[in-house]
DNA sequence: ACAAGCGTAACACAGTCAGTTGCGATACTC
DNA sequence: GAGTATCGCAACTGACTGTGTTACGCTTGT
């Protein structure tokens, strides 16, 4: 169990910054925070069924994102390029979860 | 051959800031640039022999890119961390480079 | 009651990017 | 040679974003 303050440091950031992040983590049920005195942070499930894909997913990254087509565009060739660009991205960011799906947390702590 | 203010008139933006873009294109060899009166840009080579690839390699875009490991960290989760996931990203924008390779611009303008 | 912790809002600050203006250099036309 | 159309580039602005910070309320254990 760990608090804000603790990671913060070790980190060398802000605490407020800390719990913005991690709550984002908490609400996709990665992790679990407990208020009052004595609380802190700690995983939801064994760092062993916790992927890299996991957060990623949880953070909402979107690296390789498409914007939508911008709707009503008159320029087909403009339409065309987008369909085929967002066609391998989206195929590119379901690559890339697949290789993070691949590492757990604890495979990384290991090392 | 189509003036810098053309496209911007197309594509619903300035002058200057479609040089700044083409421009890099060009500096990649993909375009050519004419000064003076009746200048203007055009395709360096063929449209079927330039892929999406070259663009986005032209554009420096690293969409997918890890920055360096902020050498002498001391934390070794984080440098273990660091380690697997510039992997994975690598091997990801290499996908994603391959996969833009496939088509041209020919083939975008003639869908 | 008090202290320690999270949750959240509000604000400041720096960085980035599109947009804009201005000016010089180049090349064509007359 | 004068005039005009174009690119090349530098400088400035404004919007947006992300981090950092402060402040305050709520929850929990001693």
């Amino acid at each position: 169990m760990l608090t804000s303050a603790e990671i913060a440091t070790h980190v060398g950031t802000n605490p407020v910054v800390v719990r913005r992040v991690l709550g984002r983590l908490r609400e996709a049920g990665l992790l679990i925070s407990e208020k009052g005195h004595a609380g802190g942070w700690r995983l939801a499930r064994s760092p062993e069924v916790i992927t890299l894909a996991d957060v990623y997913i949880a953070l909402d990254e979107s690296i390789v994102a498409a914007g939508s087509p911008d709707h009503n565009l008159s320029c087909s060739v403009e339409n065309a390029l987008h369909s085929r660009v967002a066609g391998i991205l989206q195929q590119t960011e379901m690559a890339l979860i697949e290789q993070l799906g691949k590492t757990t947390i604890a495979d990384v702590h290991d090392d």
